[in-house]
Order: structure tokens, then sequence, then C-alpha cells
RNA sequence: GGAGGGGUGCCCGAGCGGCUAAAGGGGACGGACUGUAAAUCCGUUGGCGUCAGCCUACGUUGGUUCAAAUCCAACCCCCUCCA
């Protein structure tokens, strides 16, 4: 395990640390012992997406360093629901769905941190503990009172919305008091002394730290994560098929895999140190390859992503059928297979309605096109006629048909 | 409460009686080039279809008209300003 001491240091020489309140302070803090310390992640979906997983990494990172990870789910916020977005507002959540989703997203943590009752096992906590309590008067009364409306203003989340003139709700304005009382709930029950999260929640972050120091005089602090994107300015966590999901039932492994073995070549370095847990010397030497030869660093920050989400068994598995799929331009057994009734293949389907059976197109239209575009193939010949009936003379030696869209997207046709 | 402005396809945004499934951009998808990269270039981008056509679409509901995203009415929602 490595030094208490240290976590910041590696941190930041990881690329994960932005700013900190006082960072002096916090690395004596570090060297007493166990520093608890929390991140809050909403509770709006059963699964978190690779927007969030530099915080998780940074739990991790945390945990390692021997100090304890608190996961704050925000089951009261997101009770209230959470008016970030600038469209409608978010359909409310029922209890049952809100307990739903954390027991999703515990799943998600059980892979990445160790949870117990030991001074450096992580602890899940749920906001809605606390927050479902409040009453109104006595919340203003105690910590109302120590929330500058003329300080609150000057901060940037709300400030950039106010010079933007774009509606900002009270409920929203209140978000800062409440975080920053999550985080006084939290020095208080669990002895928190340090809040994460990213440039974005500095702010509500400081706020807190603030709070703290006010009501029980109890010395906490904060530090941030940079904001990260793609180096050609694209937002972290697109893909083919959408989010990039955490959990297998949402995204496979394999799409998983291909997510980081597609990383730009100028992000694999900052990437390796950001989401793996190899030694820094390591990340290093790989990026220091060159052109085609960068692929390898990619398959390796591949790996070394999907083991830790999905296990090191998964990660070779889909490795392997990229492998089998790409490099040899045959089938790999986590491509995506779909059942067909032997009756439908012998009778002939034709190519545009196999490619939607299949998955690979959403709508008949958008599967002529693809064919018409010349991205279709079957068995890796290229289909030219959208009628094209696929039967079961198609079935090869592995006993599937493989259906490609495009370069990269493949499914297998299983005739049942 | 009063006065203005506005709600268009995945997003932004033009259109302001027929030529409009709706300019342009972004995104996305496909192709070329490559290294399963980036950049660049080309194409596509509502649904169904035996490709003739049919069906849905411009906040909602009615109305005027041979014909409406475009005109009228009511309603809903958003923004700005006034005190």
């Amino acid at each position: 395990m490595a030094a208490r001491a240290d976590f910041v240091a590696a941190a930041r020489a990881r690329g994960m640390m932005d700013a900190c309140t006082d960072e002096e302070a916090l690395n004596a803090l570090a060297v007493e012992g166990a520093v608890p310390a929390y991140i809050g992640f909403d509770a709006t979906a059963d699964s978190l997406h690779v927007g969030s997983l530099m915080q998780i990494m940074l739990l991790r990172l945390l945990q390692r360093h021997g100090h304890k990870p608190i996961v704050l789910m925000g089951g009261g916020t997101t009770k209230v629901g959470d008016p970030s977005g600038k469209d409608e507002a978010r359909k409310l959540l029922t209890d049952a769905e809100i307990d739903r989703n954390i027991a999703g997203i515990r799943r998600i943590f059980d892979k990445f941190l160790a949870f117990g009752d030991g001074p450096t096992d992580a602890i899940m906590v749920n906001n809605a503990d606390w927050l479902d309590k409040l009453s109104y008067i006595p919340f203003l009364r105690e910590v109302g009172r120590h929330f500058s409306v003329n300080r609150m203003l000057s901060f940037d989340s709300v400030k950039l919305r106010l010079e933007r003139e774009q509606p900002l709700t009270f409920l929203e304005f209140n978000y800062m008091v409440l975080q920053s009382y999550d985080f006084l709930e939290l020095g208080r029950r669990h002895g928190c002394r340090l809040q994460m999260g990213g440039s974005d929640q500095w702010g509500n972050i400081v706020s807190g730290v603030d709070l703290n120091r006010r009501i029980d005089n109890r010395a906490v602090f904060g530090l941030t994560t940079p904001l990260i994107t793609t180096s050609s300015g694209a937002k972290m966590g697109k893909t083919a098929a959408g989010a990039v999901w955490l959990n297998a039932e949402r995204l496979s492994p394999y799409d998983y895999w291909q997510f980081w073995r597609n990383t730009e070549d100028a992000d694999v370095g900052r990437f390796l140190r950001l989401f793996t847990d190899l030694p820094l010397d390591r990340i290093a030497a790989l990026e220091k390859l060159q052109g085609a030869e960068i692929n390898e660093a990619k398959k390796t920050l591949a790996n070394e992503a999907t083991a830790l989400c999905h296990g090191r068994q998964a990660a070779e598995e889909a490795a392997e059928t990229a492998r089998r799929t790409f490099e040899e331009g045959g089938i790999g057994e986590a491509l995506p297979v779909i059942d067909l009734p032997r009756g439908e293949l012998a009778a002939g389907i034709a190519a545009y309605l196999a490619f939607v059976r299949a998955g690979l197109a959403a709508s008949n239209g958008e599967a002529r096109r693809m064919i018409k575009g010349g991205g279709g193939r079957v068995n890796d010949v290229a289909v030219t006629d959208e009628n094209r009936k696929v039967t079961m003379g198609d079935v090869n030696a592995e006993g599937v048909i493989k259906l490609s869209a495009g370069r990269k997207r493949h499914a297998l046709l299983k005739p049942v």
C-alpha cells in the first residue's frame, strides 16, 4: 500500500488534481492517519458512466493510499429533481426507483472499492437520511444564516448563469446550501475531512468547508479534479451507442473495451494515468511509442480499464474478440449474438431487415441507407442489394452469419 | 398583475400562405485515406414500403382557405422589462 502522506502528490501526478483548499494542511492531516473523504453522486440512473469515472478512480487512489472513501449518494437531492438541465424539469423519481438506482450504482463501486467496517474500508451513505428530515425554519436558522447571498452571487456557477441571462431557480440556488450541509453532516457522522469533486463543484465545496468551520469549528478540506475532454475538444464519454456506461447490462464489456481502444493518440498517456492503476514509469514508457505503435498503448489502456470495471477475464475475452475481428477479420466470441429462428432463415430474410434485427440499424430506412452507402457486409462481403436474401446458405463454418455495419460494428446471427 | 418577445427535425437555427420532410450549421452514421487514431474529403441523416406511393411532423386545440410551419382564436409553457 502506498504511503498515506503521498495521496495528494499521487493525485497530482496522475492528472487528477485541479485545485485544493489547503494542500499543505491536508498533507499534514494525511500523515496522522486515515482521512475519511467523500464524493457525491447522483442517483438519477441505475448506473454511472465514464463521466464519473475519474471521481471513482480518485476514491480508489485515496483508498490505495490508506484513507477512507465515503461514497455519498444523492438520494435526497435526486428526490427533489436536479434542476441543472435547462430543458423541462426532470421527471420526479419515486423512492423505489431511487433505491433501485442506488443499488445498481453500488454494484459498480463494489468493483472499484473495498467496502467494510474497517478504518480504511469504503462506506456508502445516502443524503436522504438527513435531508428528508430537515425542517425548513430550523434549517434556515442553523445553516442558512451562515450563507451570504452576496457571496453566493459571486460564485462562477451562479455568476455565469446570471451573466448569460439564463434562468436560475431558487431550488438550484439552494443546491450549494444543501451540498454544504451534506459535508457538515458527514463531518459529524463519519468524521469526514475532505470533499472531492469536479472543478465545477469548487464553489459548493468551498462553501461546505466554510460551513464546517463556522458551525462545528472543524477544519476540513476540498480538492477538485480537472474537467476532462478529448484532445480534439469533444466531451468525453460518447460513443456510437450513446453514453459509455459502467455496468455490463447497459454496455457490454466488449463495447467498453472498444471505447478505450479507440482513444485518440494524444489522449493515451493522460487516460492511462487517470483510468488505470499502472505505475507511472510504465505509463511513461507506453507514452513514448510512436505512430502505429501507439496502438499497443491503446490496447493496454483498454485491457486495464476493462479489467477494473468488468474483471480481468472479461477484459481478456474482449481483447481476444477484438484481435480476431480486427486483426484476422474473423469472429470473436464477445461479439453480440442474436438468435434467429431457422424457419425465418430458411425462407430468407432481406438484408436490410437482418441488420435491423441484429441491432446494427435503428430502422429499416437506416439499414437501407447504410447498405446503399456501401457500409453493410454479410460475412465480410459487401452487400450491394438491400433486398438480397440472407438465408441458411449464409451460415458459415462456425454456425453463424456475421453482419458488419461499417468497419467497427459487428454482430452475429445464430439460427435456433 | 401590466407591456413586449418566443416555442420548428437529435441540438442550434432559417423560413413566415402553395415550389417545404422543411435552408444552414453542429452532432451522428456510412465511404475514402489510415494505424480499429486525429485531421481532411465525399455521401447520408422522420417512419413504412414489392420504390408506385402512403403515413406522421414545425407547443396544444380548434378555425379561415382549394392549400397553413406560415393567417385567426383560445389555451399551455419559456424569456425580457415595469414597477
